[in-house]
DNA sequence: CTGAAAGCGCTTACAG
DNA sequence: CTGAAAGCGCTTACAG
C-alpha cells in the first residue's frame, strides 16, 4: 500500500491538514505535535505526490525549457547550469526542443496549456521569439537566455558581445597586429552586428581603421570557417590575424591557414568567441573570447524561480561580462 | 476564467464523463454528440490539465532521464534522440543531472518518490548502477542506456564495441598497416575491454600479433591523448597507425603527430571512435567508428514508452550495430 | 450511449 | 493549535 498523507495522519492520530502543515512549515503547530508527525513521516519514509501537490495548489514544481537543440556544446553548457540551480532548488527540469519544426511547436503548446510546468526558460529556436512573447504577455513567466540582439521587451539574460569583440581587438592591436581578417556570423543575428561594431571600436580609436575587404561572413559553421580561410588565401588578401565569431570557424581557419604554411601566431594571430571547453581544443590551443555561458544559465534558472517564489522580476535585462583567455595561438609562450 | 472539462460539459450539455470519452477516444459514444463536444473544444481551446489527468490516472505523462552531465558531446546526441520520440509520443521529458554528488541523489531520490515521473531512462552517472538497480526491482519501469560493459539485469541499448573495434582493425590491414598504437580508455570499463578483444581479433587472424608495448591507456580526454601521443614519440615506438578509443583522443593524437613531422595517413594512419559530429571535425577528416548513439536514445525511448503503453519489455538488450566512416586520416583522396 | 458519484492525494479557508 | 470539509480537474466503475 502507498503512504499517502492520510497514511501518516492516522498512524500519528491527526488530521490530514496537521500532516500538510507539518510537511509545508507552517506556522503556529504544537511542537510536540509536529515531532509525532515527523516521526511517522520518518518511520513510513512518507513523500508527498508531486501531482496532487502540484493539482491542488495549482503549480506544477518544475520548469521548462525549449531549446532549439540538444547536440550543440553551447546549449549543453547552459542547460547544466539551468539543471544545477533547478535541482537544487528541488524543482523539476522539463526539457523540449525544436528539431522537428511546426509538429514541435504543436507539441509544446499542448504541454503549455495542460499546464506542465510553472515558468519557462527559453534559448530562442529561430523564428519563435514572436509565439514566446505571446506566451509572455498571457502571464506565462518567461525568461530568455540570450537574446541574440533581439532585445525583447521580456526578461532576459545575455552577454555583453560588444565588450569581448571590443577585448579581442585590445589584444591584437597589443601584439602589434593592424590587418585582421573577421570571419563573422550571419549580420542578421544582432550578436553578430554587435561583434562587429565592438571590434572595430579599439582599431578606429588607434587610427589603424579597418579594411571593409578583410570582413568575410560565416555561418559559425566548420565548414564555413573553411571556405572563408580559403577564400581568403586564393584571394590573396593580406592580413596578419584572424578574428572569428566562434571557436568553431577560428578551429577550421587554423587548420586552413597551417595547411598554407602559414605559422600561429608569428605569421597570423587567431582569436576566436564563445570558450566553450569542447571547441578550444585546437592545436595550437585557441586564444578567445570568453562567454559566461554556464553562469548565464545558472542566472537565468534562478531570476526565473526567484519569481516564481514571489520575487518580482524587475524585467532589465542581466548583461553578463564576457572574458578573455589569452592562448597560444596568439601569444607564443616563452 | 481557465477552460475547464466542467465548463465544455456545460457548453456542450454533456456530463464531464462525456467529455472525457471523447477527449480519450473512448468506443461507444454518439457520433453526435461527439462531434457536438468536440467543436466546443475546438471553440474553447480546450486542454486537459496534465496534472489533474496524471493524478486521476495514477501517472504523470512524463518520463525521467538521469545523465551525468550534460555538457558532454555524447550525451546531447544521446538526449536529442530520446527528446525526439519522447515529444512525438506527447510524453514530457525530466532531466535529472548528477553533477553534484550525493546532493543529487537524494533530491534525484525526492522527486522519483514524489512519483514526478512514470518510467526512467538513464545513462548510468558512474557509481549509481546499484542504486538503479534498486529502482528497478522496486517496480520502476527502467532502460538503461549504453550498459558500460556491466551487462544489468534489467533493459538496455548498447552498442557493439567489439564488432567497431574489429571493423577499425580489418581496415588498417586492409591498407597494410601491421603495428598500430592503441590510446585506450580507462580498462575498468566495460567497453574499453571489448573494443581492445575485439582490435586483437584481426590482426591474430591475420597471423599479426599486435605488439603489447604499444597499447597505451588514456581515458577519454584530449589532454591525455596529447600525452600518450607524446610518450609513444618519446619512447621512441615504432608504429604505423593509431586506434584511439574516441574520437578526442585521436584527434588529440594527429596535432602531436603532425607537430612531430608525421604524416597522416601516409606515415601514420589515424582511427578514431564514436564519430560524433563535433568531434570529427580535425585536420585531416578523422576515420571512425561510427556509434549509433543518437539512435540509441531513440530506440531506448522508444522501448520504455512502449511498456508504459502495456508492451511488456523482454529484458533482453537491444544491441545497435556499429558503423565504419572512412576518411583522409587513413586514406588519401585521390 | 450517458450520467451521478466516488476517488486520485493533496491544500486551504473556515470553524472551533 | 487542530479538524471537517470543500476543492483542485480529471477518470472510472456502476447504474440505467
Amino acid at each position: 500500500m502507498p503512504v499517502t498523507m492520510a497514511v501518516v495522519a492516522a498512524r500519528a492520530g491527526v488530521s490530514k491538514a496537521t500532516v500538510s502543515r507539518v510537511v509545508n512549515g507552517a506556522p503556529g503547530i504544537d511542537e510536540l505535535t509536529a515531532a509525532r508527525v515527523r516521526a511517522v513521516i520518518q518511520e513510513l519514509g512518507y513523500v508527498p505526490s508531486a501531482r496532487a501537490v502540484g493539482l491542488a495548489r495549482g503549480r506544477t514544481g518544475s520548469v521548462g525549457i525549449l531549446v532549439p537543440s540538444l547536440t550543440w556544446p553551447w546549449v549543453g553548457e547552459v542547460l547544466q547550469g539551468v539543471a544545477d540551480v533547478v535541482e537544487s532548488r528541488g524543482f523539476g527540469l522539463l526539457v523540449f526542443t525544436f528539431n522537428q519544426g511546426p509538429d514541435s511547436m504543436r507539441r509544446f503548446a499542448a504541454q503549455l496549456s495542460g499546464k506542465a510546468f510553472d515558468g519557462l526558460l527559453v534559448i530562442e529556436p529561430s523564428g519563435t521569439l514572436d509565439k514566446i512573447a505571446e506566451l509572455h504577455d498571457n502571464g506565462l513567466p518567461v525568461v530568455l537566455i540570450d537574446d541574440r540582439g533581439h532585445e525583447p521587451r521580456f526578461p532576459w539574460v545575455g552577454t555583453s558581445n560588444r565588450m569581448g569583440a571590443r577585448a579581442a581587438a585590445e589584444h591584437l592591436l597589443a601584439i602589434g597586429r593592424t590587418r585582421p581578417l573577421i570571419i563573422s556570423g550571419e549580420p542578421r543575428f544582432g550578436c553578430v552586428r554587435a561583434r562587429l561594431a565592438g571590434f572595430q571600436e579599439p582599431f578606429q580609436a588607434a587610427g589603424v581603421p579597418l579594411d571593409p575587404a578583410l570582413t568575410l561572413e560565416g555561418d559559425f559553421t566548420y565548414a564555413s570557417g573553411i571556405a572563408r580561410a580559403r577564400e581568403a588565401l586564393a584571394r590573396g588578401l593580406a592580413f596578419d590575424a584572424v578574428f572569428a565569431h566562434n571557436d568553431v570557424m577560428a578551429g577550421a581557419a587554423m587548420g586552413v591557414l597551417r595547411e598554407a604554411g602559414r605559422r600561429i601566431p608569428d605569421d597570423v594571430a587567431v582569436v576566436g568567441f564563445d570558450d566553450l571547453p569542447w571547441t578550444t581544443q585546437t592545436e595550437p590551443p585557441l586564444t578567445a573570447v570568453h562567454q559566461p555561458v554556464r553562469r548565464m544559465g545558472e542566472v537565468a534558472a534562478g531570476a526565473l524561480l526567484d519569481h516564481l517564489d514571489g520575487k518580482r522580476l524587475t524585467g532589465d535585462p542581466i548583461v553578463l561580462p564576457t572574458g578573455f583567455t589569452v592562448r597560444e595561438s596568439t601569444v607564443r609562450p616563452r
